[in-house]
DNA sequence: ACAAAAGTGTTGTAACTACACCCATGT
DNA sequence: ACATGGGTGTAGTTACAACACTTTTGT
């Protein structure tokens, strides 16, 4: 149509990046995958790519992690847009910045066509283009959400025990909870409802626990529940 | 420089459109401005504008901000990029959106080279583009962030009294609080401190009220001391 | 039989809610 | 003098933190 004032409308490419965290039963993951083309060939960087004209940022996201990944993620959320003028030696690129949650078993690391490895947050390697800093963005955001909103649930599968879904909160916070209060709160914050169904463990002697699931419906009462009266 | 793959990596053209937030004591408030050109001209937008090729989202919004009110923004911080494909008629647009605070004193409405004018946020005009659905977002993270950090601050002079800090809250988080408890707990969360000078009230009788002033250094113990135990 | 994790209850303490009276000022 | 908003304290209640013993299982 009519470009009346280009001059003041330059165009840029626009790019989504996906911080996929994943909780392994012990440890908060990322992943990443290995580019396969310049710039930062054989580096290290989140599954993403360019917008195209017919689509979304949103629908961007959900297209490139599951090209590159084979995902379909089940919790994902845009969290900020990086500008920096330099920061893709290709041009100017903006890229907008999603988070994502699951379990990491719905992936095999180096299993896809990409090659797609799952890192511990404490032993990332060095990444591509600005990734490090969406990185630290992004962790940042877990922990506030996490702490506020019942997103744990995107990192464990449907069926959980209270012990997991405590070392999810231990592990993004870095806090210890007493396991017999953490307990009490959460079944108090009515999110959770306990299932019929045991689990015993797989490694290691214990006594079966039961099984919980995430109850939808009442997500609001959590939203202050859920201060455990920490400081971080 | 390279474009080996253009077909994958189209241009569009980036905005950013900030959504002011002000409070004259009695009402939240939005800036925004009568558009002087096509499209939508003569109807109420954000104030914003294209993003050039030397600057970043951030240097943007900044920028654009100041040229269409005159202002130095206090507290601005990016929230959303919007990317439906048709919401500008001119063509591709993704808009990052920015949310800012201030007191509505330090801008006259209509006196600045725009005609800029603050809407009381519940009797909002028309507005371009999709300015509605903006706003939507940027009052719902204003609510969120205001129960969770102190940023209440933002919408208020440097000194304040007390009513006028619990006002803010009462006017965003929709709800009434009692008047000691507040004070109390707004002490206790050691964030703000009272200072050695009193204001009178310029309408209508009552006693001189004391001013406080926000102390930035304790910014972290309030984290988690603003929970007012609402449900909302 | 032992080690390892899961199940469960009580008690002291700290934080919050509800509530009422007096004070300084302007009209 | 009165109406308006500002200043302040207490008592009852609720929510949280701290804490230990028993049970089931695998080796």
């Amino acid at each position: 149509m009519e470009q009346p004032t280009s001059f003041s409308r330059p165009k840029v490419s626009l790019a989504t990046d996906c911080v996929v965290f994943g909780f392994d039963g012990y440890r908060i993951k990322v992943l990443l995958i290995k580019r396969k083309i310049n710039p930062f060939l054989g580096m290290w960087a989140f599954p993403g790519g360019f917008m195209l004209e017919h689509e979304t940022l949103n629908e961007c996201a959900v297209r490139e992690l599951h090209e590159e990944t084979g995902l379909h993620p089940y919790f994902l959320e845009q969290f900020h847009a990086f500008s920096d003028i330099d920061r893709d030696p290709r041009g100017r690129v903006v890229s907008v910045a999603y988070f994502c949650l699951m379990p990491t078993a719905q992936v095999q690391g180096g299993s896809d066509a990409e090659e797609a490895q799952w890192f511990d947050i404490h032993e990332l390697p060095e990444m591509a283009f600005d990734h490090k800093e969406i990185f630290n963005m992004a962790q940042s955001r877990l922990r506030e959400r996490i702490y506020f909103e019942p997103i744990a649930f995107g990192l464990l599968d449907k069926k959980f025990t209270m012990s997991e879904l405590q070392r999810v909160y231990e592990v993004v916070l870095d806090v210890q909870f007493d396991r017999r209060n953490f307990q009490k709160k959460m079944l108090a914050s009515n999110i959770i409802v306990p299932l019929d169904e045991q689990r015993r463990s797989e490694n290691g002697p214990s006594r079966p626990a039961t099984l919980y699931s995430f109850k939808k419906e009442d997500y609001h009462s959590f939203k202050n529940s859920m201060g455990f009266s920490l400081e971080f």
